[in-house]
DNA sequence: ATGGTTGCTTAGCAA
């Protein structure tokens, strides 16, 4: 089974590198983060043309997530509960092939310090209670997506410079941590010690032909799915030429 | 040097 994730920053300006990008791959599952569409909008007969089933959770102008799908879907799940006053929509789940599968847009957090920062570890927290609350370790989950942390210093290009960064500072790779220790690897560093690959490249000071890369988009895998992760690796050349996104996507193959 | 780019929505925010 081949896997993906992508943020695609808004699935209507990325739509024909999308149906691309299906074709090139033949992804059996792929989540879709920061789709930017409410669901009324979503693009479902273009991907149904490219042989896919989708499952969405979108909303306007932010946030968004989907799972497309080759195979029939079920039990699929909204949003992340613990929070009545949350309507971002940054999480979905469904079950294929006997996965259950979580596509994930974790909170960029904006600036440490801020408000948004505070919602994104608060997020980051009830993201673990849920997994502890809804599942076992011993079931077999890929949490995928854009986590908006690098786990490690390894995971970015220049780490000193992003140190300090929402995306590498101390407590969101605390709270990544705590996710992880209730049961999920990183799928990447199964067979991949690093440095990189990176996944996600700032649109701005040129940081893709400058290397300044970060690895924040993941795909987290339980025992029973880690056993089975023959490889997984980075789709560069997704990040490059006309109007990419600013992520590429990270494919995961398990074996059957 | 507090910059730079993209997308959504239309001037300002989020990433």
């Amino acid at each position: 089974m081949k896997l993906a994730t992508w943020n695609v920053n808004s699935i209507r300006a990325r739509l024909d590198r999308l149906v691309a990008f299906l074709g090139r791959h033949q992804p059996d599952v792929v989540c879709l983060q920061e789709l930017k569409v409410p669901d009324d909008e979503f693009p479902i007969l273009e991907v149904e043309a490219a042989g896919y089933q989708a499952v969405f959770h979108g909303q306007r102008t932010y946030n968004g997530v989907a799972i497309l799908t080759r195979t029939p879907v079920t039990d699929v799940e909204l949003g992340l509960p613990g929070n009545d006053q949350d309507d971002q929509a940054r999480l979905i789940a469904a079950t294929i092939g006997g996965i259950r599968v979580l596509s994930a847009y974790f909170p960029n957090g904006q600036s440490v310090g801020s408000d948004k920062w505070l919602y994104k570890l608060g997020w980051m927290e009830r993201l673990r209670a849920h997994l502890e609350a809804r599942y076992t370790p011993d079931q077999p989950i890929a949490l995928c997506g854009d986590f908006n942390v690098a786990p490690e210093d390894r995971d970015a290009a220049r780490p000193d410079e992003w140190r300090e960064s929402v995306l590498c500072h101390a407590d969101a790779r605390e709270r990544l941590a705590r996710i992880a220790a209730w049961g999920m690897v990183d799928g990447m560093r199964v067979h991949e010690a690093g440095p990189g690959p990176y996944s996600w490249w700032d649109y701005r000071m040129l940081a893709f032909p400058k290397g300044n890369g970060l690895r924040i988009d993941h795909v987290y895998l339980t025992a029973p799915l880690a056993a089975r992760c023959r490889k997984a690796w980075v789709d560069r050349e997704e990040r490059k030429g006309k109007l990419p996104s600013d992520h590429a996507p990270v494919l995961v193959e398990l074996a059957p």
